[in-house]
DNA sequence: ATGGTCGCGCTGCGA
């Protein structure tokens, strides 16, 4: 079974990459980030046409999460329970005996500010709702893109970005705190290239220097870490006309 | 050089 998730940054503009990359890496399960839609404008249609049926919870203008699979969508939430939000961030479903959660977490815009004091107090509902979530799955993959790199590892220049925003201590801290539910940092759990990033700024040529950050995250319950196979950053569509500003991010696991 | 680029939607905000 393959997984991934992709900020798209416009669902609107990025219809046809996600096609396009659909098609070509034929995962059974995609998370989307940034859909930047109504669920009114949600293109269905064109997703059902190629093969997936999906869920949706969106807004205007920002935010907006949905989650694409091959096989039925079952046992769908949209919010952190007790955390209720009009910013659409979440959304957790069943496809056979995989639990999904597809995040959107907080940017937090600069440390110290409002928008960081909710990022943290989010992460915090977060791993609540996590530990909730373990107990009643075997299988369970949190997926999306997280806002912090978990390390000076899966940062282009750790000095630069010391103690800033994705990159600060707490923030770091609050995804330890997921890890520490037993969930793993796919990625790390095999030998990857230095300098593999998932998030670069469209600013300043940043993509072609490869100054980036590894944002975009697929943490693994035990059961499917036991299981992957391969999990990697599919930088390809970043260097496609008119991007994301993120690449997807893809795992793969062995079936029981 | 204290900026820079996108997307949304129409003025500046969010990332």
């Amino acid at each position: 079974m393959k997984i991934a998730s992709w900020n798209v940054n416009s669902l609107n503009v990025r219809l046809p990459q996600v096609l396009d990359w659909l098609a070509q890496a034929q995962p059974d399960v995609l998370g989307l980030q940034e859909t930047k839609l109504t669920d009114e404008k949600f293109p269905t249609d064109a997703i059902r046409e190629a093969g997936y049926e999906v869920v949706h919870a969106g807004q205007k203008t920002y935010n907006g999460v949905a989650v694409l699979a091959k096989a039925p969508i079952t046992d769908c939430a949209f919010d952190i329970p007790g955390f209720e939000d009009p910013q659409r961030r979440v959304v957790a479903a069943t496809i056979g005996g995989l639990r999904l959660i597809n995040l959107y977490v907080p940017n937090g815009k600069a440390v110290g500010s409002d928008k960081y004091d909710y990022k943290l107090a989010w992460l915090e509902h977060l791993r609540g709702w996590l530990r909730d979530e373990l107990g009643r799955h075997e299988r369970v993959a949190v997926v999306g893109d997280f806002n912090i790199a978990p390390g000076d590892d899966d940062v282009h220049d750790p000095a630069e970005w010391h103690e800033q925003i994705l990159c600060s201590t707490p923030e770091r801290q609050a995804l330890a705190g997921l890890l520490a539910l037993g969930f793993t940092d796919s990625f790390r759990e095999f030998d990857q290239p230095e300098k593999t990033f998932s998030w670069w700024d469209y600013r300043m040529n940043n993509f072609k220097r490869n100054r980036g950050l590894r944002i975009d995250l697929i943490l693994t319950s035990p059961a499917l870490t036991h299981a992957l196979e391969t999990s990697v950053v599919d930088a390809e569509p970043r260097a496609w006309e008119r991007p994301s500003d993120h690449a997807p991010v893809v795992a793969e696991f062995a079936t029981p």
